[in-house]
DNA sequence: CGGCATGTTGAAACATCTCAAGGTGAGTGG
DNA sequence: CCACTCACCTTGAGATGTTTCAACATGCCG
C-alpha cells in the first residue's frame, strides 16, 4: 500500500539510469528493452509486447536536433539515453520550456493545442517514439502497464504544478534556487556533504525553464556564489555546498507548515 | 484509434455536467453514483465497486472551505458537484491557485511536496474523496478503471503546461486573455456569437491563478472591455463578444505553427 | 592558438507591484 | 422593500525587480 507512491509515483526516474552518458545505444534491440525493463511489466504477454515493439519507432538525436517527425498526432516517447528539453512555442517566438527528461523518463508529446511544443535533444539522445493513440490502445487492457504510466503521469503533473508555483510567485533568486535544488535531486552526485551538477543544458535553456532572462539568471548564480552556496567551473559543472540553505532561499515551505 | 484522444482525454469534464448549480446533493449514495458513472467502468466487477464504495469518504463543503481533512495522505477527490480550487502555499503567504476544477472533475490532490496543497471549495460543493495509495490499490487490476484515470491524468498535465505558458512568458494582458478563452472551454454558455461565463471565483482567485495582483487584473478587465472584447455585469458575469480577437490576444499560436 | 558561441556585467527602460483612496454590489436586518 | 454595511472591486501615483540594450569576458572547439 505504501510502496506504490513511494516507489513508482514517478513519471521519471530520479537519477537510476541518468548516469548513463553513453551518446546513443548502438542497437534498437537495446533501446527497446530499456523501454521494456523500465515501463513494461514483467507478466506482460507475449503478443502485447510484440505489439509494442512493432510500434516503436527509434530515433538517435544530435544535441539541439528535434528528433520526432510532426505527424500531427500525439505522441509518447521514453528516453532511452540522453536528455531532452520540451519547448511550447509563444507568438513572437517566445519559448517556455515545460519540462526536462533524462534517461529513463518517459513523456507524452501533444500534437496540438493553444501552443505548439517541440521535444529537443539536450545531449546525443537514443529515443523510443510511440503514436500516443495507439499505444493507449495496445494498453487499454494492460493493467499493470496503465498503471506504471498512470504513477508516471502523476509524477509529471506534480513536477508540474511545482513549476507553477515557481512561475506565478517566485522571485528570480527564490527560481534559480529552487531550480538547483530540483536539478541536484535528478541528477546530482553527492560530494561531501554538498553535490555536484553537471547540467546538461544552457544558460537560456535555464531561462526559457524558469520564465527569466539569461542575464537575469546569471546575475543570481553570481549572487549564490557571493552568498557562498555554490561554485561553478566551466560553463556547466555546478557544485552546490549548502543544499538546506539553498532550499531555504527558494522559498520552500518549512517542513511543519 | 481516433475517438481516445477526441473524447476521453480530459482529467476534467467540459461542461458536461457543470450547469449543475445545486448546493450539494442530498444523498451519499446521489454523489457515488455520480462518480461511478464518471470514471468506473460499466464492466467493473460488483466486488471492485463494494471496495471503491468503502473507500469513499463523502463531505459537503461551504464556500472558502477547505473540506479535506489533512490526513497526511495523498487523496484523489472527485467534484460530484460546484468547483474548487487547488491552491499552493509558498513562503511570505503567497498563494498559486494551481488548478479549478468543476463539477464532473477528478483531481489529485499530494500530502507532501516542496509546497504544500489546499482544496478548497469556490461554491457550495459536494466531494467524494479517497486515499489515493488504496484508491490505486483498488484499481490496480482494473484497466478500464486505469485507462480512465490516465486519459484525465494527462488531460491535466497538458492543462498544468499551458499554465507554464502563461505564467513563464506572457504579459499580464495575454494571461487574463488566455484565462478568459479557458474559461470559456470550461464552463462558457454560448450565445450570439459570443458566450457568456458566469465566473465562480473572485478577483483575487484570478490573480493567484495567474500570477498578478488583484489591481493587474481589475485594470486588464478594464483594458479588454475597453477594447470592445468583453462586457462585465456584477462581480461575476463576463460575456465575451469576439472569441477568436480574444484568443489572438493571449498569444496564442495562429492554427498553422 | 585563434575564432566564436556562450556567458557575464553594467546602465537605462518598462511592466507590474505596492500603497492608498474611493466606488460598487450582494446580502442583511429593519 | 429599502437602506445599511462590509467585502469586493476599481482606479491612481509612485516604488521596484526584471528586462532590454550594449559592451566585454570566458572557455570550448577546430
Amino acid at each position: 500500500m505504501t510502496q506504490i507512491k513511494d516507489v513508482v509515483l514517478r513519471w521519471s526516474y530520479p537519477q537510476a539510469m541518468s548516469s548513463d552518458h553513453s551518446p546513443g545505444l548502438s542497437t534498437t534491440s537495446e533501446q527497446f528493452d530499456r523501454f521494456a525493463s523500465a515501463i513494461l511489466p514483467c507478466g506482460i504477454c507475449d503478443r502485447a509486447f510484440a505489439r509494442f515493439r512493432s510500434l516503436a519507432r527509434f530515433d538517435g538525436a544530435a544535441t539541439g536536433k528535434a528528433p520526432l517527425a510532426k505527424t500531427g498526432e500525439d505522441q509518447i516517447v521514453f528516453v532511452a539515453s540522453g536528455a531532452t528539453k520540451l519547448v511550447a512555442h509563444a507568438t513572437h517566438g517566445r519559448e517556455q520550456i515545460v519540462a526536462f527528461h533524462f534517461a529513463g523518463d518517459l513523456v507524452s508529446v501533444p500534437a496540438r493545442a493553444a501552443h505548439a511544443y517541440t521535444l529537443v535533444a539536450l545531449q546525443p539522445c537514443a529515443l523510443v517514439t510511440f503514436p500516443a493513440a495507439a499505444f493507449m490502445l495496445a494498453a487499454r487492457a494492460e493493467a499493470g502497464l496503465l498503471n506504471e504510466v498512470l504513477q508516471r503521469a502523476l509524477r509529471a503533473l506534480d513536477r508540474s504544478r511545482e513549476k507553477s508555483i515557481i512561475l506565478g510567485r517566485k522571485s528570480a533568486q527564490e527560481r534559480v534556487a529552487s531550480f538547483l535544488a530540483t536539478m541536484a535531486e535528478r541528477i546530482g552526485a553527492p560530494q561531501d556533504g554538498g553535490c555536484v551538477l553537471d547540467l546538461p543544458m544552457s544558460r537560456r535553456d535555464i531561462a526559457d525553464s524558469l520564465g527569466l532572462t539569461i542575464e537575469t539568471v546569471s546575475r543570481q548564480f553570481g549572487e549564490l556564489r557571493d552568498l557562498g552556496l555554490l561554485e561553478t567551473s566551466g560553463r556547466s559543472i555546478v557544485k552546490l555546498h549548502d543544499l538546506a540553505g539553498l532550499d531555504a532561499r527558494a522559498g520552500h515551505l518549512p517542513v511543519a507548515a
